[in-house]
DNA sequence: CAGTGTCGGATTGTCCGACAATCTGACACG
DNA sequence: CGTGTCAGATTGTCGGACAATCCGACACTG
């Protein structure tokens, strides 16, 4: 008898070089020392970073893949940056993507349906402990992903994830200034209750609200926005 | 006189060298020329179409992104299967996005109606007329793509176009072997009567149906297994 | 002065050639 | 039969180059 199989293992390839001015970029974005709406030239990349311009250029496709940055041909790659209307179309898109997924709920997978748990009890934790607000974020972020994931469609999340990416940055900065966090969890907790109970029309107008809400915060945060707190 | 204040014109930016090979490469992939597991090697593609290897790199990138292809590190890009799941998947979001029309009909704007209508009509003529194939899948598409725009969601309008981007040239092999050109016009002509009547679960429950008829015809057409769950 | 034509610098899109790092397969070796 | 080694193929990154395009400033016209 052969020992042990050996159990699955996976090897992480080293970071490209390419991915680390990705990780770079989206770090600065992230810790707002790289504003929406300011202008990401390929020479001044070039220079800054010390990589050669193609290296660059790849590195922001995949920022304009990922919906943080934007690209207009002859024109350049900036920062998303998002508007009033924008942010109300968020919502819209928002609604109708993680409502598939509250309809989902009953028909779902099993593990589908104990990773939203999972995600709605990291998100609390993070939330509750206060720690890094970029942590806060991802795992708010998460669970509204675990959400979609009900659907069990890999292109349904992929279209949740370009927008959620779109208003990664916003969110961010909410969840930095936010003050009302346990507020914040009872919604949560709230909705995952309704879904638990099956009330489907519920969870639905719970959910509708909630992001409204949501939306209400991130003009706000985006408006009384000068700069450094 | 004022003279009118001109009406909204947008204008397609001429497709640049990467936008043409995604393309060709797109259409590679669906007419089966290029299949399923086939390493697209960057130095064979340079050479196939007298474009720079940057160029090709960049263009796989897109694939990549757009999930038709994969990358592993210093082993190049390879075509994902299109397997019959992925025809589901694609049904499956396109519910989403379609039924997020139909619910909106009722408080949808007056032009988006007419424009469902008058996409109706140009796909009817099209189908009847039995013209170019071409035309019958474009006015096709333009019909579904009309009812997403129901929503008045830039954004979901986006996402709906990404992922029509994905079937178009699939769908086109349909519309081109399809024999049952008046059924499909009936069919349609049901649905958007159906959505006149302001009977939404009704017309929920025939879009769907549609669309899973839709999906079986996709799977007959690029010869796959139809049973997949 | 409003509107229009023109010019130059800045920036992007694409091309070319080069080289190190890495992967793959074959082959020799124990 | 398993292991070490090596050459070729392929990718990742670099640097430089040039045309196309965009942008702002400026001169021109009526």
């Amino acid at each position: 008898m052969p020992a042990d199989p050996l159990p699955p293992l996976h090897l992480s390839a080293p970071a490209s070089t390419v991915d680390r001015i990705v990780e770079e970029l989206r770090r600065a974005l992230f810790a707002g020392e790289i504003t929406a709406g300011t202008p990401l030239r390929e020479q001044a990349l070039t220079d800054a970073m010390g990589v050669s311009r193609s290296t660059v250029r790849e590195a922001l496709g995949v920022l304009v893949a990922e919906g943080l940055a934007v690209r207009e041909p002859h024109r350049g790659v900036h920062v998303t940056s998002l508007e009033a209307e924008a942010v109300h179309d968020v919502v819209t898109t928002r609604v109708v993507l993680e409502s598939a997924g509250v309809r989902a709920w009953a028909d779902a997978e099993p593990e589908a349906r104990a990773r939203v748990r999972a995600a709605l009890g990291a998100f609390v934790a993070a939330a509750r402990a206060g720690d890094d607000p970029g942590r806060v974020t991802a795992t708010h972020l998460a669970l509204h992903r675990a959400i979609v994931a009900l659907t069990g469609s890999s292109r349904l999340l992929g279209l949740a994830d370009a927008v959620y990416a779109e208003i990664r940055l916003a969110l961010a900065k909410v969840d930095r200034m936010r003050r009302d966090a346990p507020q914040q969890i009872a919604n949560h907790e709230e909705l995952v209750a309704l879904l638990e109970s099956g009330d489907t029309a519920a969870t639905l107008a719970a959910l509708r609200a909630h992001l409204e809400e949501a939306a209400e915060s991130m003009l706000l945060a985006l408006e009384l926005d000068p700069d450094a707190d």
